[in-house]
DNA sequence: ATTTGCATGTCGACT
DNA sequence: AGTCGACGTGCAAAT
């Protein structure tokens, strides 16, 4: 019944089923109508009429069988099995690009335009300005140093900023008040950030500021 | 060229294109072939051979309209242009079910076990245990009162605790500490914790007891 | 509309 | 494999 499927070859297959996960979580999806993809990675996915995101879904490396009207998608840890009642129509999905978007306007780029533009965004005058500095507690996305030995911890969000990204900038000062270094600011830099984050930061004798894309 | 498509209908849409998007950022998927789906919702999505996450997307309550060879997604504040060369294959996705999975092994489900079977799991008896306790810095999971006015604050976590999960802990601390009370004791309860995160917890004094999904 | 946090988050980077 | 953080995160719930 499910004989015209080739696991070998990705594919769209619209079909009426029911569908069950076991792995990390356990779900299961009532009888209807889905849309299942299975892509050339392994990855297999259960989209709904409604959602970007997938109803059930599994990552690369999966592989898919066939056993009577079953389609049993496993990996390492989990497995989703759909229960084929009437197959809607099935395609094979051949030459299908494995391309990624060419994304711009990321966090990078800001912290780029911040480490760049320092003076136009902090009163510090640095002699040294690190990007991704590594520390044992996360990475300091900019990580200024002043002639007199402070530190300018900078944590950068592409967007509004929120109560967990100003207990983010305090671990990493933390870091460096925890090594003895007490000549310490830090600061959160982004396009907007929320009322009661902003009040957190204050709070805590931590500052913001905006910066926008280009 | 695309006006066999009904924007009006859910479709799947397997074709060759070049994809640009704008909004939150900005992206280019180069020329290739795709699978674009159009859902009931107003939900739009581009496919590659590879991941889970779709290349391009965009929520519900978008509109998708046709001019000449683009397909155009909009919704308020973003956009997407599907310049089509060649349609491989085009199908309406009728009766398409909007049912949501039912997932069991969530978050709620350990919050709960731990609720029932307190005195398993932390050794301070209490009088009243509450659940989604609202605070101005964000809601604890459970929040135990013991007879001596002492606070046992818990945070719960589905999946193996990390740092940032630690800090979210202490946030909730800080909330009672900030109000003067200083009888507090801070609990994680996971499946499982990273080294790095435990070690964090012990600096701080914090606790973190296993929980299994039954 | 704003804010908060969960999620089978996914995915990439680095150790 | 373990850990960490960004993400156009998506999405629901509460305010």
């Amino acid at each position: 019944m499910l004989s015209i499927i080739n696991p070998n070859v990705p594919f769209s297959l619209y079909a009426d089923c029911y569908v069950e996960y076991v792995g990390r979580a356990y779900s299961t999806l009532e009888k209807g109508r889905y849309l299942l993809l299975h892509k050339s990675d392994g990855s297999f996915l259960v989209h709904g009429s409604l959602f970007c995101k997938a109803n059930n879904y599994q990552g690369a490396g999966s592989i898919i069988t066939l056993e009577n009207n079953k389609l049993i998608c496993k990996n390492k840890k989990e497995s989703i099995i759909a229960t084929v009642d009437h197959i809607i129509s099935y395609a094979e999905l051949h030459d299908w690009s494995s391309a990624k978007p060419n994304i711009s306007r990321t966090e990078k780029d800001l912290v780029n335009k911040l480490h760049d533009n320092w003076n136009t965004y902090f009163p510090d005058e640095c002699v040294a300005i690190h990007k991704e500095y590594k520390t044992s507690l996360g990475d300091v996305d900019i990580l200024g140093l002043t002639i007199s030995g402070r530190r300018i911890v900078v944590e950068v969000k592409r967007r509004k900023v929120v109560i967990k990204d100003c207990t983010q900038l305090r671990r990493y000062v933390e870091f460096f008040s925890d090594a003895g270094i007490t000549d310490i600011t830090g600061w959160l830099a982004s396009p907007d950030i929320s009322k009661s984050a902003l009040k957190y930061l204050e709070k805590h004798g931590l500052y913001w500021t905006a910066v926008q894309f280009d």
